[in-house]
RNA sequence: GCCCGCGUGGCGGAAUUGGUAGACGCAAGGGACUUAAAAUCCCUCGCCCUUACGGGAGUGCCGGUUCGACUCCGGCCGCGGGCACCA
């Protein structure tokens, strides 16, 4: 008889079946050993795509092997639902942000509730809704209690047109995205998290993230980026005359005269500033009598105290402010500087002075702000020595090569140091802790260690997200919203017809009484960046009462999350952020748990060859352009659908034109080589798209999407299908070689679902499927088809309960224990012995397992192939390894 | 520029971590069944030489260690990713 598998009946009954049971409702009082199984939650952008489908199928067969291997599995749902999409949707078709996006949760759960995965959907939430950022509000102002979150002045871009702040991302050349206005650099007050108290809490804290990738690990480290070197203070020298200041300004015939000159007094604008000097910070403190020159940031107050009195400089301030900070621009932008008359005195040597620059490459919010320049060293200060012709003194060099030139090429190689007094003949490192052990005893400096890593900004100048529960009142300052207050809620009635934040637009919402004073205030109008809502979602997972964020005890009992699986495009920031708030939920005592994640797992992306149809450009008579002799070629990309392969090649349906078959590239919607997973599921099926995603690809890597290859899927189910329904007799003798295969398959796949090589169990399940077919009925072939059955439930769960239940099974399979491989069935009785020739293969035997050395030897050398391949020749040497291989050395 | 990863048939990829390279899938070719098609089943399938039997080289390239190297070491080449004026 042997139907066809009926897809669609099969995931509506087994679904509906699932549900009514109740079966991946995860139980906070279960005494079975509990696994947080996590893949990173969707934004509902309106619907999946094949993304979501590899990465939450993933998920889904760890989460559903769990359970049957008897634990107790968390495995929720829920929508990061807050953030810019939204807003635009608003601004473009006028619809309410909530509503939007609402809308589009609706249609993405039911898009994932159609792939049949084992969710807990009873606690799935959305960060959008005031029962989860109310809670985050609380969270926020207990950090704030700490001492973790400050109020500080930052940069962000500000679009002038639309009124908005801008991330980086937004930026394109300098432009907003949306307007297209030049983006100008503004200093707002904004709200910080002192993820920088943590850093070296969150770089030690790698090392115990063993299952973790090493990728991730390395990324994050650095980007943490621990630097450890001396921080010094150079005082400003003495009145002293240097004429010529200014951009450009030669000065390497004065800075190094033993007797400064003359100056006029110091700027009074310096002595309001009450700076006597400043801190550098270096990693190289073994190279300080190779300075010929110290720097500080545009930014730096002195440069912005400088400027009040001098207006070329404060020309050259507002220039290097002006200048991008785009990859690109950086690399070609020319290291340039502002000579500000003043001198610094070196620290280990009072008679040497040092000019001051202000320079466009020293970073204000990196260690100091400032530096000093050693250009043999250093190739930044190489080149900025060069082009203000500041000395060069070599202080580092291989042993014989102290006159060795500096040329256009700094040296940061290895070597002792030289021209250096008492660090003359000292390695670097030497050499780095003598300065710093001289530094420390003089008193002008300490060992330091500073950090890539700043404070998280989390203020967003936009309505869509957390309202920042603060409220400003003009006497007492900013003043936290009181808890019994909580949850500040975003007001529904605002318009997106003007520029700006709605939030600030709003004529009532902001306006309140002070909580301290009872006098007129306003609302802080910023809200939390989207990060701050995935930092701690995965906690309200495991435990969301209505009054906190989650119970200690109970979030305790499920945390860590096991096995969290996700994109790579997360490994820094997302995962950075929730260690971060996880560790401070720590210190302030609320959940003691350091890791939020012990296993992580990032997918690859799925891909999709790309097309483009070709044309020539046309003038409006229709004629062809031409460039020169060569017509003028216009491509456009094409989709998949719409192409069509014939004999002749592969054309654009509709216009004909001919295809070319581009990369194989993520999915995109600009590259038009996206496939929806709708009416792949409506064809296929859901456990043939899902078993898809296990297939052919480790899982890290780049998966790429083919019609044959979900066609492959397709006919698996139903071969397994035709196994369930035609089990055969099970009358007669048992089929120990179907055994063995049997057996090791399932300890072959469960240990390979272990270690998430999907891929792999994949082809072990093709074995067995095979091994199956071919072997005659006996009651061995039936056992190993309802095993069968269960080792592919995980990845294909509709078909197997399908078939658990056609094949007389009672329950759900996704209730039945896992597997177990039997031992006495994984050790084989014979063996195959490769015999090589000098590391050659040239022939095998087939001999029971065990046989002694010597009589290997002997049926080696009397074998045929190797009588003819010695030729007469005795081997010189003859090495046996046992029930494997023999190799004659000859 | 710095850091990291990867190079295996027409394609995706296996290879017990130093022991028979190419499992498994896809694609392709041939055949069976069928009035026909679909579905299904059987066979072939990395390269070169050979009608065959066989033989040879082979895991990006060059070299090394070893009885034996896709695997370890050194040096190149190519592709991909992350960071980027971080002192």
């Amino acid at each position: 008889m042997s139907l066809k598998f009926d897809h669609k009946a099969a995931e509506a009954r087994w679904q509906a079946a699932w549900d009514k049971a109740q079966l991946f409702a995860a139980d906070d009082a279960s005494p079975a050993p509990k696994r947080y199984v996590l893949e990173m939650f969707p934004y509902p952008s309106g619907r999946i795509h094949m993304g979501h489908v590899r990465n939450y199928t993933m998920g889904d067969v760890i989460a559903r092997t769990r359970r049957a291997q008897g634990f107790e599995v968390l495995h929720p749902m829920g929508w990061d639902a807050f953030g810019m999409p939204a807003e635009n949707a608003a601004m473009e078709r006028g619809v309410h942000p909530g509503e939007w996006t609402r809308a589009n949760i609706a249609a993405m759960r039911g898009q994932l509730q159609r792939l049949g995965f084992a969710l807990d959907w009873s606690r799935e939430l959305a960060t959008c809704e005031p029962d989860y950022y109310g809670h985050e509000q609380a969270l926020f102002l207990d950090l704030m209690a700490a001492g973790l979150v400050f109020r500080k002045e930052s940069a962000v871009n500000w679009d002038p047109v639309d009124m908005t702040v801008l991330a980086n991302e937004q930026v394109i050349d300098g432009r907003g995205w949306r307007s297209g206005a030049v983006v100008e650099r503004r200093r707002l007050s904004q709200w910080f998290l002192k993820i920088t108290d943590f850093a070296d809490d969150l770089r030690a804290g790698l090392d115990a993230l063993p299952d973790w990738p090493e990728k991730v690990r390395l990324m994050q480290e650095n980007w943490i980026g621990k630097s450890q070197g001396l921080r010094f203070r150079f005082i400003l020298s003495p009145p002293l005359f240097r004429e010529g200041s200014g951009e450009g300004a030669s000065v390497s015939e004065r800075w190094d005269r033993a007797v400064p000159p003359e100056r006029p007094s110091p700027n009074p604008s310096l002595k309001r500033e009450g700076s006597d000097g400043f801190d550098v910070f270096t990693t190289r403190p073994d190279t300080l009598f190779g300075a010929s020159f110290a720097a500080i940031a545009a930014e730096h107050p002195i440069a912005t105290a400088l400027a009040e009195t001098n207006p070329a400089l404060a020309a050259f301030i507002a220039e290097c402010r002006a200048g991008g900070t785009s990859a690109a621009e950086v690399e070609t932008q020319e290291k340039r500087g502002y000579d500000t008359g003043l001198s610094v005195v070196h620290p280990l040597d009072p008679s040497i002075h040092l000019p001051v620059f202000v320079a466009n490459f020293v970073l204000m919010d990196y260690g100091t702000g400032a530096i000093f320049g050693c250009p043999a060293h250093d190739q930044r200060d190489l080149d900025f020595a060069r082009k203000y012709a500041l000395p060069v003194p070599r202080v580092v060099a291989p042993d014989g090569e102290a006159d060795a030139p500096i040329d256009a090429e700094a040296y940061v190689g290895p070597g002792r140091l030289v021209n250096s007094r008492f660090l003359d003949g000292m390695s670097v490192d030497d050499a780095k802790a003598a300065v710093i052990a001289r530094a420390e005893a003089e008193g002008w400096g300490t060992g330091t260690t500073v950090w890539r890593l700043r404070d998280w900004g989390v203020s967003r100048q936009r309505y869509w997200g957390t309202p920042i529960p603060v409220i400003h009142c003009a006497a007492c300052g900013a003043v936290p919203v009181p808890k019994g207050q909580l949850p500040v809620v975003l007001p529904e009635d605002v318009t997106f017809d003007r520029p700006g934040n709605p939030l600030d637009n709003h004529p009532t919402w902001k306006h309140v009484a002070c909580p301290a004073c009872g006098g007129a205030a306003v609302r802080e109008t910023d809200t939390l960046d989207t990060f701050v809502n995935s930092s701690w979602y995965f906690i309200r997972f495991a435990s969301a009462p209505l009054d906190q964020p989650f119970d200690k005890a109970v979030a305790e009992q499920w945390l860590p999350v096991g096995q969290y699986i996700g994109g790579v495009e997360h490994a820094i920031l997302h995962l950075l952020y929730a260690r971060f708030w996880t560790r401070a939920l720590q210190r302030i005592g609320r959940l003691d748990v350091a890791e939020p994640f012990a296993g992580l797992f990032t997918q690859g992306m799925v891909t999709h060859e790309t097309y483009r149809a070709v044309t020539l450009r046309t003038d409006e008579a229709g004629h062809p352009l031409m460039l020169g002799d060569e017509p003028v070629v216009e491509h456009h990309w094409v989709e998949p659908s719409a192409i069509e392969r014939r004999d002749d090649g592969i054309f654009e349906v509709g216009s004909g034109l001919p295809i070319e078959i581009g990369r194989t590239e993520k999915m995109s919607k600009s590259k038009k080589n996206t496939v929806a997973p709708e009416p792949i599921l409506e064809r296929y099926g859901a456990d043939a798209v899902r078993w898809f995603m296990l297939s052919d690809s480790p899982p890290e890597r780049d998966l790429a999407w083919s019609e044959a290859s979900i066609e492959g899927a397709w006919r698996f189910v139903q071969r397994v299908w035709r196994l369930a329904t035609e089990p055969g007799d099970a009358e007669g003798e048992a089929d120990p070689a179907l055994l063995r295969t049997l057996h090791k398959a399932i300890a072959g796949i469960t240990a390979d679902i272990d270690k998430l090589q999907f891929n792999k169990a994949v082809a072990r399940l093709y074995e067995l499927v095979n091994a199956i077919e071919r072997a005659d009925a006996s009651p061995s072939r039936v056992t190993a088809i309802v095993t069968l059955v269960q080792l592919v439930a995980p990845m294909v769960p509709h078909l197997a309960e399908e078939a658990w239940a056609t094949l007389g099974q009672t329950g759900f399979v996704a209730s039945a224990p896992w597997p177990v491989a039997d031992p006495q069935w994984l050790v084989d009785d014979t063996v195959t012995y490769a015999i090589q020739i000098n590391g050659k293969l040239k022939d095998t035997f087939e001999t029971a397992k065990g046989m002694a050395r010597v009589d290997v030897e002997a049926a080696v050398l009397a074998r045929d192939k190797v009588i003819r391949a010695l030729d007469g020749k005795t081997p010189k040497k003859v090495i046996v390894v046992p029930d494997r291989l023999v190799n004659l050395v000859a």
